[in-house]
This record gives structure tokens, sequence and C-alpha cells, in this order.
RNA sequence: GGCCCCAUCGUCUAGUCAGGUCUAGGACAUCGGAUUUUCAUUCCGGUAACGGGGGUUCAAAUCCCCCUGGGGUCACCA
């Protein structure tokens, strides 16, 4: 039997990182198996506009490389793939559990199942359905209905049973039938529930694996009871942890973010992508993005590689020691077995570490194709298609090395972008060691004449030329290093120095030399 | 509260099913130190965990029981 497993997200407008994880581990099981993976939108919620709302989804799951076989855009023989369009399935599927008895018509008022259940509580008893309603003969039962009045459809527990699965993360639960509710299946206005229609749904597109978060735990009883009651076969379950916040242990969630922001395991993430989202014209206090979703780390710039490691490892490990990992070597390594059972935390430093691995690994061009489009969005740069330009970048990326963790930290290397006129300075360090020291500043003002001088700007002349300088008068490097790093880039931290004034030019380095000079003096005055 | 799930360093985890090789391993974070013209890298090293109590056993992180703690869920939501 081929695997065949599914996501089915509600069109939300975002994709949540931890359904994201729910949906990785689904889809990794299929391609393991060599199985199939399907999309399934939940859409019975009808309220928003459907199209809309969807697209961020099927975004996320295209930007991290996960493909799926049957679904919205791509079609399969199951359809259709959207809930809302199934009705007509769960309606025959609705008649047949009348049929059979195995469900009932409830005409009790909504008010009196309220009392019911705080009376019961009240007593401290568990409350079970009266099921009054099954004191109706079938002729009663046929004029009511006839004459139109409200009621649902409720599944008739078989209250001497014991509902036993094994989930293949939890190991074997079970629960006593005889405690619990009997659920309604369908409303008054005849439409399924969610527990209902995904099963009958899972059933139909033949989906042999349900993995899915763990607070659907509880669901399950309920859902096998229907599969038995239909005549499906009840297919395997893993009932995979939710993805917490870090610390707490309780599910991550798109409220709680003004708490995230304030919390020193997020500290680091949010100081990047503060910075990089402000620049590209997106308000990081905005609640339309944020590090639950899958959309900020690639606003931000992160790799899929990177989230991807990072979401594998979030309650899944291969071994003792491996931690990056392809897509590829998770996907044949995979198991449900080696799933862990308690809720992880997101850790961003971590989710950083496997980016920053993986950006290492990164082909230059690919890291310049990546970048292009923040320095466009920041105004930067005119147009991303121009040779030069690109040419340009790929000196800086080079430069910048292993600086740059995420195309979007390109922004903070702006010094290569501006001119003399709009470069920007730290002032704190101007201070220093400029305005207040006029030493440095005559010191620099040779080295001006120095580069001046030189026929060929090239790091390695420039090089010996300064420290031969430096030499005859005795001073060190670093008497000269923060001065002139940041007259020419605005900073005092940075790569190498020499490479960055060659990239740089040597008019440029000049003009930038000329209008440091020219500040640090005015302000001395 | 009922039902269900979970519990190893700050965090993610290995080890638990098949008890000894675990004075508990790795990674991230953190703290030192080395390299480096700054920063970043890289390298070396340190701090740091089996929630508690009872059993079983020659031997328990591992098996059993209880407690505690955390979480999920109790809708004519999904």
């Amino acid at each position: 039997m081929t695997v065949r497993t599914r996501f089915a997200p509600s069109p939300t407008g975002y994709m949540h990182i931890g359904g994201m994880r729910t949906a990785l581990f689904n889809w990794l099981w299929a391609r393991k198996n060599g199985g199939q993976f399907i999309l399934r939108i939940d859409d019975t919620d009808q309220q928003r506009n459907q199209d809309e709302a969807l697209q961020p989804i099927l975004d996320a799951f295209r930007w991290l490389g996960l493909d799926w076989d049957e679904g919205p855009e791509v079609g399969g023989d199951f359809g259709p793939y959207y809930q809302s369009q199934r009705r007509n399935l769960h309606d025959a599927a609705l008649q047949k559990l009348l049929e059979s008895g195995a469900a009932y018509r409830d005409f009790e008022a909504p008010a009196d199942v309220q009392a019911q259940r705080e009376a019961a509580d009240k007593q401290k008893s568990v409350y079970i359905s009266s099921r009054v309603s099954l004191q109706l003969t079938p002729q009663e039962v046929a004029s009511k209905v006839a004459a139109g009045d409200a009621h649902v459809v409720r599944l008739l527990v078989p209250r001497d049973r014991t509902i036993r699965i094994h989930d293949h993360v939890r190991g074997d639960v079970q629960w006593d039938a005889s405690l619990m509710v009997d659920p309604v299946v369908a409303r008054a206005d005849g439409s399924p529930l969610y527990n209902f229609a995904t099963v009958v749904d899972d059933a139909q597109l033949k989906i042999t694996h349900v993995i899915r978060a763990e607070e659907h735990l509880s669901n399950t009883p309920i859902q096998v009871l229907l599969y038995e009651a239909l005549g499906y076969s009840i297919p395997e379950f893993a009932h995979i942890p939710f993805v917490a916040a870090p610390g707490g242990g309780k599910k991550l969630s798109k409220r709680d973010i003004a708490k995230y922001r304030k919390s020193p395991a997020f500290q680091k993430l949010f100081q990047l992508g503060d910075d990089i989202l402000s620049k590209i014209g997106i308000d990081p206090l905005s609640d339309s993005l944020s590090p639950v979703m899958v959309a900020y780390y690639r606003e931000v710039g992160f790799l899929p590689a990177g989230v991807l490691n990072g979401l594998a490892r979030l309650g899944w490990s291969l071994d003792d020691e491996t931690e990056n990992m392809s897509l590829q070597t998770v996907q044949e390594n995979f198991s449900l077995d080696r799933i862990v059972k308690a809720s992880a935390g997101l850790d961003a430093d971590k989710l950083m570490s496997y980016q920053t691995h993986w950006m290492s690994l990164l082909p230059v061009d690919d890291k310049v194709t990546g970048c292009l489009p923040y320095l466009v969005k920041a105004g930067l740069v005119p147009s991303a298609d121009d040779a030069a330009l690109k040419d340009r970048l790929r000196k800086v990326i080079e430069l910048a090395a292993d600086r740059l963790r995420v195309f979007g930290e390109i922004l903070s290397l702006s010094e290569f972008f501006v001119t003399a006129e709009t470069l920007t300075y730290d002032e704190k360090d101007f201070q220093k060691r400029l305005v207040q020291s006029a030493e440095a500043v005559d010191l620099l003002r040779d080295v001006r004449r120095l580069l001046a001088d030189q026929q060929t700007f090239a790091a390695d002349l420039l090089h010996t030329a300064i420290e031969q300088m430096l030499e005859t008068r005795q001073l060190k490097f670093g008497q000269l290093a923060p001065a002139l790093r940041i007259a020419v880039t605005g900073k005092t931290k940075g790569a190498d120095l020499f490479p960055t004034l060659e990239l740089l030019g040597q008019a440029e380095c000049l003009r930038r030399i000329d209008r440091a000079i020219g500040l640090a003096e005015s302000q001395r005055t």
C-alpha cells in the first residue's frame, strides 16, 4: 500500500511555523516511503477572501521546496481538494450514518444540553448525552423532520467500549467510551463538523498516515468511532508535539508576539529582523509579519535550507551528533519512531546557527542573486539589472564572507553602495576616533597623501605602503586603523581594511577621507 | 475539575523499548583562552542536566508504583 499523507490548513492568510513543521513531517514521511503528499484546504469557515488567504500558505510551501502531489493548483484523482466543495460527499456519509443507526437526530434544545452540562459539572459528575431524542419513534422523528424542527445529528457512542489506538509517537493510548459525549457530526443547518468531515475526507483521499499536532489527540477517539461507523479502514496515527515558545512550554502563538519580543531567547532574531525589515519598508512592529510565520524568515533573507534544518531538528533527531542536514539527508533518514514526545521550544539562536552553516556553503553567485533585491528594496541601487552592480556586489559579498548570515544583512554593508556625501557614521565612534583625537586626524591627513600618491590601488600594495609609513614613524597599525576605518566606512568594525579600500577605489577613498576630516575639524571647534 | 499527553544541561537533543560500556554524549547559547589590524570566522578549554519519593535488581537515566510539575482538550471552531 502506498503511503499517503496530508496537511490540511485553513486559509488563514499566513503560514504558521509550527504548522509548517507538521507539514514537513508529513511530506518527509510520504517522500521517504515513495508515497504521496496531499494538500487539502479545510475552508469550511467561508467568511474571508479565500484565495487571498490561501496564497501565503502555498507560497511558504513553494519557498521551502515542499511540493504536493495532489491539491490546489495541481489537482489529483481524489478531489475536490477544498473541503467546502466536498459537501455532497459529507452529506452522503451523513445519510449512511443515519440509516445504519450509528447516528441519531437530536432535537434537544441547545440550552437544555448546556444546562445538563452545567448541572453535571456542579455535581462533579461526568456529563454524558441524555439521548432523550432516542425515545422518539421513527414516525415521530419523521414528522418532526417534516415539520422542520431544529435538530443536530449526533454519533451514537457505544458506551460499552474502550477505544484504543497505537500511535506512532505516543504508543498505546486508550479512552473509555462510556465517558464520552455523543459528538455532534452535523449542525442544525445540516453542515458537517470538523471531526466528521475530516474522517470522510481522509478516508476518501485514501490517507494512510495521519500525522498531526498533539492537540488533535483528544479528537482521535471520536474519529476512530466515525471511521468504524462508516466502514472505513482506520489510518495510522502519529501525534507530534506542538512547537512551543522558548522557555514557556506553551504553544507558539501569533497572539503572544509582544511577549516574545521581550524574551531573551528571541532577542537576537528580533534585533536582526527589525533592522532589515525597517530598511526595506516593512514595519517590524506590524503583526502581519512575525517570527511565528514562515514568511518572516523569507523576508529577512533566510535560506530554505536553514529553516528546514531548524524545523526538522525541532522534535526529531537523526542520531546523537548530526546537526546540519539537508532536506535530502533528513528525508532519507526520517522515521516516525524518532520523533520526540515532548514539545520543543523554537530556538531562534540555533535556527540562526543552521542558517549560518547553509549560508556559508552557498555559492557566491547565489548570494548575489539573494542579496540584490534587498539593495533595490532599500533604495540603495536603482535597478537590479546591472552587470557592473552585480560584479561589485559579488566583491562585497566575498569581502564580507561569513559576516553575511542572511541576505538582508547586505543592508548593513551599505557603505559599499553609497557615496562619500551620503555615507553615515557611527556617531559615538566618530567622536572618539576623530573629533576628539587631533593626532588621529593629522595621521589621517598624511595617509590621505600617501593614498593619493599610489599608482596602483591594490590591497597588498596599500598594505605595504602604509606599514612602511607607520614603521618610519614608530607607530602601530592600531593607532591608525580605527580612524581610517571610520573615515572610509563609517564604522570601526568590518572586513579587512585594505581590500575594503581597494574595493571602494582610490577616488572614493580620498573623497571620504576629505569629508571625514572636514567634519571632524568643524565639530571640534 | 474530567479525560488524555509529557518530564535528561539555560535551549534542542542522544541514551529509555532489549538495565551494566553513562563518574550521562553532541549541538546551540554562555564564560574563559589562542589566532587576527577592528569585527566576524577558526581552534582549544570551562560552567551546566537524569523533578521528588518508594520499590524490583548484584546493578536503574533506563523497569514498576506514587507524588509533583508542565501541557493539551473538554463547542452546533478547525
